[in-house]
DNA sequence: TGACTCATGTCAGTATCCTGACATACCGTT
DNA sequence: AACGGTATGTCAGGATACTGACATGAGTCA
């Protein structure tokens, strides 16, 4: 190993992707005995928090295009964790909703994934897990204000 | 749209990942001009610093798999960027270089990414940014503390 | 020296995600 | 009522990254 990090570890933008990095690769560890994926526990926990949701507003939530949330979706409803309409009931909106053995795996889920949370605040204190909050939002909306 | 971000916005975990998809959109419209990906600029970066940095160091920096990196590190030598020894010097590792064409690209890729963290970095203090700094340094390592 | 462990480069197969495109349905204005 | 703009769901194709596996070379230790 030659050294490593010598102005990239520097830059936020280089460490933000290591953290982001590091949290995903932590959640895939400990929802990996639940056979789950990050995108399909987000879209798990997106569904808990607002029942009824859109497929392309689970997309975007999740940070995937609508066509992979697709194919999820259809996968999780095989799987009988969601639960969609076959036809709309308005519009082309096919709204979302969790089956009762989606309730019950992204209870195990969540827990698994609030305990990765912890560990990944441990040693912060309040004040700068607040601090950070705002510097990341910050950050999106900036990033977001040309970028449309 | 019905109401989006009930409690997930106020995970951090949530926003780290949001920060980090749109910092990461905001680099591919700033390179897409020139023919770059984000993992490609990435490693030419790390280039740039550590010439002679093996596939494998290159993988770890650019947070993909040594595989992904090798396929990559082959079209950037077929397309000028890098050079690589035929034989290994020493052992199997294959120092990389880079060559005149990849340091002049990434000379003008350099300063669009930079552009992109001076845009993500508006309206953040000198402090708050050390401050969101260590903070994200402190995530990363407890996350590895026990993913290994 | 020989056995063991580890890291590297590489090949093959698979999975995941994205881009492009199309038809359809809502909403606004004219 | 008719139109254009927007949003959704879906299909097809391709790009990208990953997992699994193998052989090779270096370092360690008995």
């Amino acid at each position: 190993m030659s050294q490593d990090g010598v102005a990239l570890e520097t830059s936020l933008g280089y460490l933000l992707k290591e953290a982001a990095s590091a949290l995903r690769a932590a959640m895939e560890d400990a929802l990996r005995p639940l056979g789950l994926t990050v995108t399909q526990y987000a879209c798990l926990e997106l569904l808990a928090q607002c029942p009824g949701l859109s497929g392309s507003e689970l997309a975007r939530g999740a940070f995937v295009t609508r066509q992979s949330m697709n194919v999820l979706l259809q996968a999780m409803e095989r799987d009988g964790y969601v639960t969609r309409p076959a036809e709309a009931p308005v519009g082309k909106v096919l709204p979302t909703r969790l089956a009762p053995d989606g309730r019950r795996i992204l209870e195990k889920a969540s827990a698994e994934v609030r305990a990765v949370e912890v560990r990944m605040l441990e040693g912060m204190t309040a004040t700068e897990q607040s601090a950070t909050f705002a510097a990341l939002r910050s950050m999106v909306d900036s990033l977001r204000a040309d970028g449309t």
